[in-house]
DNA sequence: GGAAGTTTATTAAGATCTTTGCAAAACCGG
DNA sequence: CCGGTTTTGCAAAGATCTTAATAAACTTCC
């Protein structure tokens, strides 16, 4: 319980090569030359060195001699570059139909990403489908897993802070009974973390933003979440903070008793596809009355101009843009960004939000889709999991 | 734009006399023993006495020798004390109808207090007041206007983070046309910082509470309000964040145009006595139809068992929790702290909103009443200040 | 091919700060 | 008045960064 800052000469040290590191962090896979590093951290050129070489030691840069371009007179320049392979990181998305892995190196490289879909649905059948993809993602990257320096699973439902546990995941029977944490934690000798998928997806979109100030991520789907981040950070609240499909709308809402919130059943994909079925039983002229209809078809219906699409469009994006305009109006953020299979909806989806929204609020947000593809949460987990790396590595 | 982080061994010194200073802090206005200090830093002792030294010659901390108690053998300690007049701070509380100034040292303690009421709306005469009100202040606690380190102001309406000006504020006309913040720093030497009201007491009623992770504290009187503190730090958003007053209930809302928002026309102060009083003339039976009727006046019916009240309250509840429920799930507050005039109905309406809440969220936060008296705007703003002061303490 | 010029690395001396260890001081109790 | 105890004060040593001067390596021009 002490506070235990020991604060001696040495510390020095150790601030001014975290300084270094961070330098040549920043200048990402490329490599950087030591008068760079000079002018970039503020330091000296002898402290610099003495950095650089504490750095090479402990396996964290190497040195990229083979002199290439930039020659331009004078005494060739050692150049140093993130070791990547030092500290590589693990990132997985457990969704119930899919399972991804990538493997990034510190440089920000993809080592690994594979793709499995999973047939049958279930708690075991997924952990071994989680197995074998992390088995030949590894493999890919030519790594074993006691190398891997920092783990970061997506997955959907609530997850437990503290413990890692998971207390809620209706779209997979009987997940919440698998101890998915400590299971990965028995496998790699690193810090493992367990986090809600639409919590990693918004933050893929704000690390893609150039500023990352208050951004609440959505994801649109079957399902519906959310994932808040404030100043660039993360928000946890208690737990269970984006859990925006059971927020209740105002609207009557079926009943459907599968675990899913009220506004999940008013506004998911499926719900959008009953609601355009059932108003083209009463409106012939409709295009949706031709073939099987989905949520994407009744957006592209409204897209080129089908009037009960369009009806029902502009109903989605009423009854959505009620249920968060507390939140937005809590949390005045930035921008909303869409994410998810109905993001595919594109403009016609997000022009009617956004009339929506600015007549609900009073500083209407930007609202957006997000510009990465299905990619997104993995993203967002790899990106957690070199935080956390980046976090504790003055070691 | 330079990153311009020098660091050479002086800046050991300052973070160590930085350290020393935050230790001395902690023991609040105790004064502390030099050895004391040793064990709370971890520094050593010439470390520690130079750091005193150097406190002491900028003025921040002083010697305590008339060596008081702790008599049991040994050459007695050198004390030192946090030096409170060394940077004052003023908050102000502008309120409508009412005008609060405090002066805090350092140490916490209470230099100046003065509250003055305004009999007359209106922007220019509550500019008078407020310039009276702080001359009364700087007057009580003998301070001229130079020595103030840091200035916060409380306002109601909507603040811009950058400058300061107000622009929105409906329940003072004509107020956003007074550039307050650029009046005040002509007149101090130092920071000026005009804030939300709600925000500030949102700050400190955070304060107040042990552990501060994520909280939703509302001001509810005749306006409503709220301040959202996220792990410790007051969120701003893009500047109007917790502007809960604007949420649009699901019902049909009077449509008074005073600038208010739709959830203040509903369950304000005002509205709730007028709810009580259409529903009491319907209702012989009731207390209500005693007397006039005010909101308090409706909470005590309540509280002793008239079932008109009680009725007017779970509505007014249930109005309150559907508001603010998609904000709650978004946020996943660890409580729900409620201020203001409202506040004093007590358990008669905590316990409706929170069986309310319930239902309506996955997490239920806490919901409580401040404990904090009609000073807790004030104590959000000194706080404020005060964390102002001691972020930019090294200068 | 050699000299000049440019950029970078290396080395040594100087300055600042923390730490360590020892001695002195001040006070209490007997 | 004298030991015991706690604290302070001082001087030397260790570690680090900085300044400044020197050496190295390469390009370009003549």
């Amino acid at each position: 319980m002490e506070e235990e800052r020991a604060v001696g000469t040495p510390v020095l040290r150790r601030l001014n090569t975290a300084s270094v590191l961070r330098a040549v962090r920043a200048c990402a896979p490329d490599p950087v030359r030591l008068a760079e590093l000079v002018e970039l951290t503020g330091l000296t050129r002898p402290t610099v060195g003495q950095a650089v070489e504490d750095l090479v030691e402990a396996g964290w840069i190497q040195h990229d001699h083979p002199a290439a371009a930039s020659r331009k007179g004078g005494r060739p320049a050692v150049r140093v570059s993130l070791r990547g392979r030092a500290a590589p990181v693990l990132g997985l998305d457990v969704g119930p139909h899919t399972v991804t892995a990538g493997i990034d190196d510190l440089a920000g490289r993809r080592l690994a990403a594979v793709r499995r879909s999973v047939e049958h649905n279930g708690a075991s059948r997924l952990l071994t489908v989680v197995d074998a993809v992390i088995a030949r993602a590894l493999e890919d990257a030519g790594l074993a897993a006691d190398e891997i320096a920092a783990v970061v699973v997506a997955t959907p439902g609530i997850v437990d802070p503290g413990s890692g546990r998971i207390l809620l995941a209706p779209s997979v029977p009987g997940w919440t009974s698998v101890n998915l944490s400590d299971h990965l934690r028995d496998r790699f000798r690193c810090p493992v973390r367990v986090e809600n998928d639409a919590n990693l997806a918004a933050l893929a979109v704000a690390r893609e933003r150039a500023e990352a100030g208050t951004l609440l991520a959505v994801q649109w789907g079957e399902r519906l979440g959310a994932g808040v981040v404030i100043d660039g950070r993360l928000h946890r609240g208690t737990g269970s903070a984006g859990e925006i499909g059971f927020i209740r709308p105002s609207g009557r809402v079926p009943d459907t008793d599968d675990g899913r919130g009220p506004l999940e059943r008013a506004i998911g994909a499926e719900a959008i596809a009953e609601q355009a079925r059932r108003a083209a039983r009463t409106h012939p002229g409709s295009v949706l009355r031709d073939g099987p209809v989905d949520a994407a078809a009744v957006f592209a219906a409204a897209a080129v101009g089908d009037a009960v699409a369009e009806r029902v469009v502009d109903d989605v994006a009423r009854t959505f843009a009620h249920a968060i305009a507390p939140a937005v109006l809590v949390l005045a953020p930035d921008a909303v960004v869409i994410g998810g299979g109905v993001a595919r909806a594109g403009p016609v989806l997000l022009t009617a939000i956004t009339r929506h929204l600015a007549d609900l609020t009073l500083a209407p947000p930007e609202v957006g889709i997000s510009g990465l593809a299905e990619d997104t949460i993995l993203t967002g987990a790899l990106s957690l999991a070199l935080d956390e790396v980046w976090h504790q590595l003055p070691a």
